[in-house]
DNA sequence: GCCGTCGTAACGGTAACCGTTACGACGGAT
DNA sequence: ATCCGTCGTAACGGTTACCGTTACGACGGC
């Protein structure tokens, strides 16, 4: 499975918003959040642009502009950032269609589509478990670097 | 997510293969798979090359040759057609290493690790609950395309 | 009107997967 | 000993997704 980082920048984005704010700061920039995850402003847009049209989180344009949270971070799960972030299933399909004349080649995908959404069911059931409280709690736990 | 189709066609290479051997058959070829699959006979020989080196299938070559399940279908689990095929994880981390002077972007890799090797455990323990043999029951348990 | 930031288009690079062609290797069949 | 069907594998091109980058208009406090 060709995995991505989609998943991973945008908690990324999320628990930096969340953690700016509890220091008392009004809005993120994507260029500082872009610096924390060493890449590009343009790339934490475009993925904080599809977690505003989930409804994650807000953006101010013009002077003083940036982006803030629309929930509390206890209230979003990795689910929500999930299906904000990856469109399509976990596993494809055939990418044409098999043989109908044939006995698998019929079967084979109704089966596949029922085993696969049962295993998808779970791994979403799993995603919601995860707030991103959570994450940033796991985050400020890690071993400070020793001197 | 880039979803592939790797584990389908795996397992529907198995499917073929076992109902294949039980109606009487030795080895199955390349070519037949194919045919089922609507794909090409090179893509069933990388993709059973695979399940070979997981002890899965047996190939023989010569004149007769072809692939035979080295395995009952009820022992096989789509974790281990998932496990011969898929090498990567489910989600990657950031490619490039985050502001490790940003406590965010110094605990967000140790975090994420955590939280995602518990969710592909979940789903490895999901794919162990399913053997080929459900799978080619379920492929057979497909409604008959009515005249 | 100025200026910082968003919003978004556009382009190139990288990587994975798939389909295809090609060809040597193997080993029963004759 | 030769033949022939199949495997095993390299090589190449096409497609797609994601990422990084540049560019530039839109917005809105100041």
């Amino acid at each position: 499975m060709s995995a991505n980082s989609r998943l991973t920048i945008a908690a990324h984005a999320l628990a930096w918003i969340g953690l700016y704010q509890r220091q008392g700061h009004e809005v993120a920039t994507s260029e500082k959040i872009a610096a924390s995850a060493n890449t590009n402003p343009v790339v934490i847009r475009r993925l904080l642009g599809e977690l505003r049209r989930a409804g994650l989180v807000e953006s101010r344009r013009g002077a003083g502009a940036g982006w803030s949270l629309a929930r509390e971070l206890g209230s979003i799960t990795l689910l929500d950032v999930y299906e904000a972030v990856e469109p399509g299933p976990l596993f494809a399909m055939h990418r044409t269609t098999p043989d109908q004349g044939c006995v698998v080649g019929h079967g084979i995908q109704p089966a596949m589509r029922g085993i696969y959404q049962d295993i998808e069911e779970t791994l979403r059931h799993e995603l919601a478990r995860v707030t991103l409280e959570k994450v940033l709690r796991d985050v400020l736990a890690a071993p400070r670097q020793p001197l």
